[in-house]
DNA sequence: ATTTATACATAGAGGTTCTAGGTATTTGCG
DNA sequence: CGCAAATACCTAGAACCTCTATGTATAAAT
């Protein structure tokens, strides 16, 4: 019974990673793994789906473009939409992530007043 | 199409709110809202199956008790086994939660080196 | 040459949360 | 008092999300 990694957000993270730089998916879960120094290890199961959801929504394009080797590399660029949807679910995660705190620092018993 | 509110970690809040005090499952929903200032609205039908998951890990251990008016509560009270577990899953959120927002300064251009 | 890594993709299993419904007691209000 | 609302518990099934497992194909490594 593996214990299962609960990345929720993906669709943050994703976006997140598109803001720096168009990318293609095996390369994002690459790098999600170096920004997270490997807590994050998202599984292509996962991406590629989101992926195709992001594209569906709007909020990012896919192209084509071979590597310097030949092959063909499915690229993803994140619109203007999914900037707006980006900033608005950085803002959900910090409300969210804050809220989770403020109640473990309660229990830590540090509550306000 | 209602958002879904996406709590994930309910059984950390959930213990994390026993680790104060003993409550009863009504009352932990309530005081949810309030220490997070109502950026949780946990359900019931989410509640519940967690409170009796944990029970029957031997997280948290079940007694009824009634209230002044007469009225019989459950209580439920953190284990030392789930003290344990609670110290463990904070431990998994910190991790979890510093990773998003190491992926999230990234893309702010805050890249280290 | 054959294995390994890269690169994309989807179906189905398993887990989590919500919706929606049910039952019962207590409080508030006209 | 009578009725509505709030309190308090519970569960089944829908909906959603992530993983496992698998498939295909190309490039790199040995």
């Amino acid at each position: 019974m593996e214990k299962k990694q609960s990345i929720a957000h993906t669709r943050l993270l994703a976006m997140s990673l598109l803001a720096g730089a168009d990318m293609y998916g095996y390369q994002m879960i690459e790098e999600l793994a170096r920004r997270s120094d490997h807590t994050f290890d998202m599984k292509e199961g996962t991406l590629y789906p989101v992926l195709h959801g992001l594209e569906k929504d709007g909020a990012v394009e896919a192209y084509m473009k071979n590597a310097p080797s030949g092959r063909s590399r499915k690229y993803y660029h994140l619109t203007k939409r999914g900037l707006a949807a980006l900033k608005t679910e950085k803002q959900a995660w910090n409300a969210y992530a804050g809220a989770v705190n403020a109640v473990l620092r309660f229990d830590a018993g540090l509550a306000p007043a």
